[in-house]
DNA sequence: AATACTTAGTGTAATTCGTACACTTTCAAA
DNA sequence: TTTGAAAGTGTACGAATTACACTAAGTATT
């Protein structure tokens, strides 16, 4: 059984890298998403996830973490693999398989992609600074119903993933400024479990943890009651770690 | 930047699946691994997890499914895939270097291979089945310290997934006989969570549950009180889930 | 200056869940 | 008859989860 890999290694897979970037804006989830060129049915189909196919001498992260770089300008990003993606008929839509045939050297070639999910202060990402030689913008997460490829699933799943992951791991903090108010806390939570949290209850819990640290500074210009800043506290996060805690369900 | 797809097609990445098969015999988590024929510095080192190159005219579910008809016998079992592994430097040890020069036509391609785990009952695991050249044993997964190429990190990873998965869904299930007593039940929790569990406690919650039916039937011949027998119960299970409960936690 | 609007910030009570813990029963083997 | 081994069973305490409503402090409007 082990001959046929001496027998077959003529036409091996490719292997791409797709990106679900996450970004949070205050009020939605969003996640940064490439438009293609060229005659698509509709808008929905033209988008897609950014990503690449990896180079010969690239290991996984090597590659992942240069999509990234090209497309935000952005180093050492939060990056958590989704899963690896697809076969032989992964692409069946025939606008992608046209599309395919004009960009690349084998378009029948299977490509198989590995995904990864990724957490970016939108403030951090720079458009400009994009090498990208596409149009990349926000969309809310919320209003996607296709995508190009099987990529609408891979976004389904890497949402899945997060939503799982972030009870465990206050990785969230990956897509907020430094300072930030508690209902912005709160609000990112909601955004990504797609549900309302109990104001007084998740305070409590999230004081509780103690991983927050609270600054002397207040919001200003507010047509509210201005609301205290807090910073996400590294050092007391690794304490907790150490004791087993992993309960960030809210 | 997309250009770079057309002119770095020649020598693409292998890609192989390989498989984390675990069973239980009512004591221990075991894996299934296979032995490499050559000269290795130490067992450890010559012990493999199942898998092989994919094709060119599969997916990775056909490949996978097809690595373990081939090794088990076995159809349509339990699997979820792991991730990804790897990428250039993937293959460190000089061993597995030289052992893939003897096997494969291209020797220094890299590999990035996709980890599944399965879970299989070993009363349905055929040895005499398989119908690959190599010979395969059921080891302690608790006994294994190391593996060829990077299949350690793999194992882990896939036991890592497993511990956290079988606290939201009932997966053990497929380790175990049609039948099974509740104290077999709990052993299978233990082997798989690496720890031990308060009798009165995982029953009370099992029963509460209520995914288990009690048969009419009772151990015999054993020395001690004989155990009631139960069987899964994937009805009352569908609708449980239906209600948004995933807590399978002990 | 008064009012309206918006979000910040705060406590309590009821319920459910998690955990720790010990003795009797029933079989085979000695 | 005794011994050994696992089956089977209930209770009490503390922790965590959930539901729920009002006052405070700003800006904008009139």
């Amino acid at each position: 059984m082990r001959r046929k890999e001496i027998i077959r290694p003529d036409l091996n897979p490719n292997v791409s890298v797709d990106c679900v970037i996450f970004g949070f804006d205050f009020q939605q989830l969003k996640v940064l998403l490439i438009e293609r060129e060229g005659d698509f049915p509709d808008e929905k189909s033209r988008l897609a996830l950014p990503g690449n196919l990896i180079y010969d001498d690239e290991n996984l992260n090597m590659a992942v973490n240069r999509v990234l770089k090209e497309l935000t300008g952005l180093d050492n990003i939060f990056l958590k693999q989704i899963g690896a993606f697809g076969g032989v008929d992964r692409i069946s839509k025939e606008t992608d398989k046209e599309w395919l045939r004009s960009i690349r050297a084998h378009p029948d070639a299977r490509v198989i992609t590995v995904a990864y999910y990724s957490l970016v202060r939108i403030s951090d990402y720079l458009p400009a600074a994009s090498s990208f030689a596409v149009t990349a913008n926000w969309y809310n997460v919320d209003e996607i119903k296709d995508l190009a490829f099987d990529h609408y699933t891979i976004l389904k799943t890497g949402l899945n993933q997060l939503r799982r992951e972030i009870s465990f791991r206050p990785i969230g903090f990956n897509l907020m400024p430094e300072k930030f108010t508690l209902g912005q806390l709160q609000r990112m939570y909601e955004a990504i479990l797609g549900r309302s949290l109990d104001k007084r209850n998740f305070r409590r819990k999230i004081m509780k943890i103690n991983i927050l640290s609270a600054t002397d500074e207040k919001e200003y210009d507010v047509p509210h009651k201005p609301a205290q800043y807090f910073k996400f506290n590294e050092a007391n996060y690794k304490s907790l770690v150490e004791t087993g805690f992993d309960n960030f369900s809210f």
